[in-house]
RNA sequence: CGGGGUGUGGCUCAGCUUGGCUAGAGCGCCUGGUUUGGGACCAGGAGGUCGCAGGUUCGAAUCCUGUCACCCCGACCA
């Protein structure tokens, strides 16, 4: 029934088939996740987006507090010397920098960068905070946002200005450093999978791919509906670049004087492009209930009639006493609006209630992911809502994974390889030599660039699918976003 | 930075080629009423220095010059 009506319910997006650039904007724009602002690349977040943001913001938290991580807050603005201490992160973010050269009316005798990150101005804190091995670690995150000049601009997914959390941490030896880099990219795989219902592929870095001034940088990729790939989170080990740079030092048991071992990590409001490509649909947004800033819309149909606002209020009352988050819509619109937006906006489950159901003591709960109708008695209700939610959660997760695997492809030859780039269906598994002659090539070639090499290696062949010399690592390519 | 496109009420656009009275439509918004199980209907109403700056002209949304902004596609990046 409601399949016949697609066309006309969906009147205000454009479909996902036929342009996923346009669906992807159309949604950011309908579901009231965002407005433009005056300024390229620099976008209003508006209330419901920013619940989003709070949501995963809280559960991440959570998640790096339970390994000790503490939260601090550092200056957003670093004098062009302290920024260009270490050489290789100055080159690779100087053409992004954006800069403060006044003080009002006064020019600065020394501009200032608005950070594009801000490993320089930790590094420069940690120096003279850390003295012993007994102030060590130090596991420091904050949440802020940076900025980065960028050419090309789309809402959550590259944006001049984006909110992040970077976490910064120091150790006094290299073993523990790199353990808390492979602990954090578990943490945002996890956080990925469990909260936000996103299977990733965890890996490294290639040399051509890896942050600017890292000796490692490790990667969660997640796949997108139209089979591009998006970087989601990373997490680097910096050795002792940083601490060499910046001189941070401190005296260890055997009273001998040590460079620091560094790591950082970070996830942004990219993550809510990652959720929107992976979960939307053509009816919009589809939220994981964990996220969910309302995870049931209830809806009363006929609401001046005797009774069915007082039931539709002691629904919404019900739940909000099982601990869900619930939201009663009373405006005066038409339940077919309402039907519409809450689906626009992906809030996972909707109650109806009218007077037909009210003469049977009944509601009908309605899954935003499947649009599954179940019926449901009223003093049922917040149990079965509670039993639908993780189901929900499951299942978008399930699907995810099942796209991901069908979406990706291994290539034991050139041949094969070459086919599964002729149109973007996912991630190519295929064998490499670690030269970054083919990387180059078959980016050049192919438009696709090596998105990890993964821990789980796979043995697909002897050889590179680019030169056909002898293959030292399995990578995943894909083109990305 | 290269290619393409667009700037006219909150939104989508028409009008511009060929200058001419008070700048239009749909959606949205406000008021009143009728409605309500998939984007309701009727009546009334508010809302625009036509991106900005110059120029041509008796007269510019329309022609000319400049400029700014945004969107899309590429190369760089979370």
């Amino acid at each position: 029934m409601a399949d016949q009506n697609n066309k006309k319910l969906v009147a205000e997006i454009t479909s996902m088939d036929e342009d996923f650039t346009q669906w992807y904007t159309d949604v950011c724009i309908k579901a009231e996740l965002i407005a433009y602002s005056h300024i390229k690349g620099f976008m209003v977040i508006k209330p419901y987006g920013y619940a989003l943001w709070e949501n995963m913001q809280s559960l991440l938290d959570k998640r790096f507090k339970a390994t000790g991580v503490q939260n601090v807050y550092m200056p957003m603005l670093i004098p062009e010397s302290l920024l260009a201490k270490e050489g290789e992160l100055v080159n690779g973010f100087a053409p992004e920098v954006a800069w403060v050269t006044a003080g009002g009316a006064e020019p600065l005798t020394e501009r200032l960068a608005i950070r594009p990150t801000s490993e320089t101005v930790f590094s420069d804190f940690y120096k003279d905070d850390v003295h012993s091995y007994r102030d060590l670690p130090r596991l420091y995150n904050q949440w802020c946002s940076v900025v980065r000049w960028e050419k090309e601009t789309r809402p959550f997914l590259r944006s001049r200005e984006f909110l992040w959390q970077e976490g910064h941490t120091i150790h006094s030896t290299k073993e523990e450093a790199e353990e808390r880099t492979q602990q954090m990219l578990q943490v945002y795989a996890d956080f990925l999978g469990e909260d936000m219902c996103i299977p990733t592929i965890k890996g490294q870095k290639t040399e051509k791919e890896k942050f600017a001034g890292a000796d490692a940088t490790y990667t969660v990729e997640a796949l997108m509906h139209d089979g591009r790939a998006l970087q989601s989170g990373t997490s680097h080990f910096f050795g002792q670049k940083f601490s060499k740079a910046y001189d941070i030092t401190f005296t260890d048991k055997d009273n001998q004087l040590k460079y620091v071992w560094q790591t950082s990590w970070g996830v942004t409001t990219r993550m809510i492009g990652a959720m929107i490509m992976v979960h939307g649909d053509n009816y919009g947004l589809c939220i994981p209930p964990k996220i969910a800033p309302v995870q049931v819309r209830v809806i009363p149909i006929q609401q001046r009639k005797e009774g069915v606002l007082e039931a539709a209020q002691g629904i919404t009352d019900a739940l909000k006493n099982a601990g869900v988050r619930v939201e009663l819509d009373d405006s005066d619109k038409g339940p077919g609006f309402k039907f519409a937006e809450q689906e626009m906006r992906g809030m996972p489950l909707r109650i109806e209630i009218g007077p037909k159901d009210l003469e049977e003591g009944k509601c009908v709960l309605v899954r935003r992911d499947t649009r599954e109708k179940i019926e449901c008695a009223i003093a049922d209700v917040a149990t079965k809502v509670n039993e639908l939610l993780p189901a929900i959660q499951k299942d978008m997760y399930d699907r995810a994974k099942a796209h991901l695997d069908t979406h990706t492809f291994a290539a034991h030859n050139k041949e094969e390889f070459i086919e599964n780039f002729k149109e973007t269906k996912g991630f190519v598994k295929a064998m490499w030599c670690g030269d970054r002659a083919c990387e180059d090539a078959i980016k050049e070639e192919y438009g696709v660039t090596s998105r990890c090499m993964p821990f789980e290696q796979e043995n697909l062949s002897g050889t590179c699918v680019c030169c056909g010399k002898p293959a030292t690592k399995m990578v995943y390519w894909g083109r990305a976003y």
